[in-house]
RNA sequence: GACCUGGUAGCUCAGUAGGUUAGAGCAUUACACUUUUAAUGUAAGGGUCCUGGGUUCGACUCCCAGUCAGGUUACCA
């Protein structure tokens, strides 16, 4: 234990001596926020407020501290003769204690809206030194707490004593509201589906396995809740999405966390085409409510969302980026073509994956302005249905937003037979190696076979979405709790 | 996965071209101070220099391995 932490340690005992305790079990009374007690400054006026002591000037007779609430901060201003127990606050009150008090507002002399207070009482007393950040009156900062890592592993750290971390959550909440209410709107039935799956179905991904103990079966962590989703649509629902946490076995980066949230929406009697409108929509809804504006500035650039946003086809764009056509290619052709570029072509990989592969390197990177890829050929995607008129394509889009993949959607397959081959072909990608290829779901298919209305069906990437709409770089800085290696 | 960089006090960082007792600022402790603003002044305490091994009379420093992290790159949403 360090010396600070013993210093308070002791300080807690003097506490309990005095016969105060540092832990109430009773509710604190609060009248006010800090934030609306500023903005509606009545000199004067009675308060009671709560927070964190985030600094402490003591000068004799006459202290000042910094209290921090959810809202904001306030200066407090306590002298001896006001006060009963000032020797309390003087000598054992530490900087990260949390505390209640009750005074009234007033103005320092150069004009700083405080608190002069009458009552003070512990609500929670702090055993461990916060990181000091500072400011001076110009506003600069000063020895930020900055270790990355540390900052992640101590969330709750870096909210107290970074305020812009705690602004970047509460617009991530924002963002998820204002989808939440888009799509109550149009009138989509908010549902829950097992994230513990027998069978890991309805994306490309490696999933982590786990074990049922009494049913003495494994199971999976989602990859993906797509299968259970249109299993819904089949029992009658014609509008239904989710919020869900998703799991993918893979590797660490700063776009990459082992779980991550999808939105999943699935709506009958559409087709992708509508869902491309409504794609639009939302994200114009959601620039208006977060930034009240269609144009969002992220470092240079300017993204618009004003316009219409453009549908390319995806062998159009590889073609522009690439000068190939790759239409009507087979797979050895199309291994050349991969290999002349220098582009991954191992043998696990299908058509649908090194045309997926050609994607990502060259294209995907160039749309920075909100751009729907359509028509994607139907090796690249086993869930979806066949182009109306073009043969060897789905009517499938993804959408990008700054050379990010944003959204996934697609006209949803129904034909079970259909959708039987689909898998069967995925197996034989299994065999061949690629440990992302789909299993069967017999008892999709099944649910198939009862007949499941045409659909239109779309992922949106909640963390992509945010890190984009906070201009973050990192996904670690938009959850709360990284997954990182345990450290002792 | 590959490559590069880093790990020193509660936090942010210096530092030793191998050599008595490892430094600073904030934070902490003591004293002073009744409107301070990164409060101030004086004094004091606080370290497994990431871990393990090696070289050396001597390692926080050099070498090797490990570990954790950051960055670049590859793959995946």
């Amino acid at each position: 234990m360090s010396e600070q932490e013993i210093i308070r340690r002791i300080k807690l005992n003097k506490i309990k001596e005095i016969g105060i305790e540092s832990y109430p079990a009773a509710s604190y009374h609060i009248s006010s926020c800090v934030k609306k007690l500023v903005e509606n400054y009545k000199e004067y006026a009675i308060a009671n407020i709560a927070g964190r002591i985030m600094r402490i000037r003591i000068m004799g007779n006459a202290s000042f501290s910094v209290l921090q609430d959810h809202s904001s901060f306030i200066q407090l201003y306590v002298r001896s003769e006001k006060i009963s127990n000032y020797n309390i606050v003087k000598k054992l009150l530490d900087i990260g204690d949390i505390i209640g008090v009750k005074g009234f507002i007033f103005k320092t002399s150069i004009g700083e809206i405080s608190m002069h207070v009458k009552n003070i009482v512990i609500l929670s007393k702090s055993l461990r030194p916060l990181p000091q950040v500072k400011s001076d009156r110009q506003g600069k900062i000063y020895d930020v707490f900055s270790d990355i890592d540390l900052r992640h592993r101590l969330r709750y750290v870096d909210l107290i004593v970074n305020e812009s971390v705690k602004t970047v959550f509460c617009l991530r909440s924002r963002i998820i509201e204002t989808i939440r209410e888009f799509l109550n709107k149009l009138h989509c039935l908010e549902v829950e589906t097992p994230i513990l799956q027998n069978i890991s179905g309805g994306a490309s991904a490696l999933p982590f396995i786990t074990f049922h103990k009494s049913l003495n079966i494994p199971l999976y962590l989602r990859i993906a809740n797509e299968l259970y989703l249109k299993r819904v649509i089949v029992g009658g629902f014609e509008g239904i999405y989710e919020f869900a946490r998703d799991f993918r076995n893979e590797g660490i980066d700063r776009t990459h966390n082992p779980e991550f949230t999808i939105l999943e929406l699935y709506v009958a009697y559409k087709d992708y085409y509508w869902m491309m409108d409504i794609m639009e929509k939302l994200l114009k809804t959601i620039c208006m409510k977060i930034y009240n504006n269609t144009e969002i500035k992220i470092g240079n650039k300017t993204i618009s969302f004003t316009q219409t946003f453009p549908r390319i086809p995806i062998d159009k764009s590889i073609e522009a980026y690439t000068g190939i056509n790759i239409s009507g290619m087979d797979e050895d052709s199309l291994r050349k073509v991969c290999k002349n570029l220098h582009l991954k072509d191992d043998k696990t990989m299908g058509k649908g994956k090194l045309i997926d592969n050609l994607f990502s390197d060259k294209c995907e990177n160039k749309y920075i302005q909100p751009t729907f890829i359509i028509d994607h050929p139907i090796e690249m995607s086993p869930l979806t249905k066949k182009h109306r008129k073009k043969r060897g394509l789905t009517e499938r889009f993804e959408f990008f937003i700054n050379g990010n993949e944003i959204a996934n959607s697609y006209s949803e397959l129904n034909d079970p037979i259909e959708q039987l081959k689909r898998f069967k072909e995925q197996l034989q990608l299994a065999e061949n190696g690629d440990d992302e290829a789909m299993f069967i779901d017999y008892d999709f298919i099944r649910a198939l076979e009862f007949g499941m209305p045409p659909n239109a069906g779309i992922g949106i990437g909640i963390d992509r979405l945010v890190m984009f709409l906070t201009k973050t770089t990192s996904i670690q800085e938009i959850l709360l709790f990284p997954q990182s290696k345990t450290k002792a």
